[in-house]
DNA sequence: TCCAAACTATTAAAATTTTAGTAGAAATAT
DNA sequence: ATATTTCTACTAAAATTTTAATAGTTTGGA
């Protein structure tokens, strides 16, 4: 067992769209963020407070910069997506990751180049 | 262009707590699904009322039994799963599929026989 | 037929999430 | 050095989601 392993939170639709947006720009001011947003963009202040919710839930962190603050994220989009995926495929597919593949080819949502890819990975994985 | 298409709208955690456990059973009235809740279970009316607004958003529909409703989905798992699914795979892995299997298979969520029963989708869906 | 039980519909309170105003602090320009 | 701008922190209003009480209806049993 991994005695490091956090339980990490689960963001609400409003956080998520700002973590999102930090997971691409990597670290980002205030404005950064609302540049990314589209129309109606979100005033300042509530971008602002999201990012203080993010922080106090340990999912961002901040560095000062000039008179404002810089922020990154404390965890990863992978770490996220760990918890997310697994409340997903435990939902949605008994668990298997085989009958969500299968899921996805059924619904012709996978090109051949895709599985080509696929079958790569796995190739590589079974070693 | 599919004219049947229909947007399916999105669920709200309580909302989608009491799909899962109707998708479960196929049909069912509200004791029944209460039956399936852990503790502390919500009250009779709580779990009315979800049924109430699912019904109004076209997730379930009802038929009549003596003088409650026995309820079913209208809309099937497989069905919201590929919205929600489609939006994750975006969200997390760029659209990829195959990256998303990456993903699995770099966090050992992967078993050997899962791969093998991947392969042999992958296998039929190529033909 | 009438009563009690069990149900739905309606309403609204409570909790949470989202949005943003305001106060005060800090940097910058004059 | 002071005024202006821009920022964070704090607070709270607005919107949504969750929870459940109450009113009223239906039905099955006495």
């Amino acid at each position: 067992m991994n005695t490091t392993a956090k339980k990490i939170a689960e963001l609400t639709r409003g956080e998520e769209e700002v973590m999102q947006i930090l997971w691409r720009l990597g670290d980002a001011v205030v404005n950064d963020i609302i540049a990314q947003m589209s129309e109606p963009r979100p005033k300042y202040t509530t971008v602002a407070t999201f990012l203080k919710i993010l922080e106090n839930k340990g999912f961002v962190g901040h560095t000062p910069e000039g008179k404002s603050h810089r922020y990154h994220p404390e965890v990863s989009k992978e770490q996220y997506a760990r918890g997310v995926m697994s409340t997903m495929l435990s939902s949605y597919f008994g668990g298997s990751l085989a009958q969500m593949v299968s899921f996805f080819s059924q619904h012709e949502q996978m090109s051949v180049s895709e599985m080509d890819e696929i079958l790569e990975i796995m190739r590589n994985a079974k070693q």
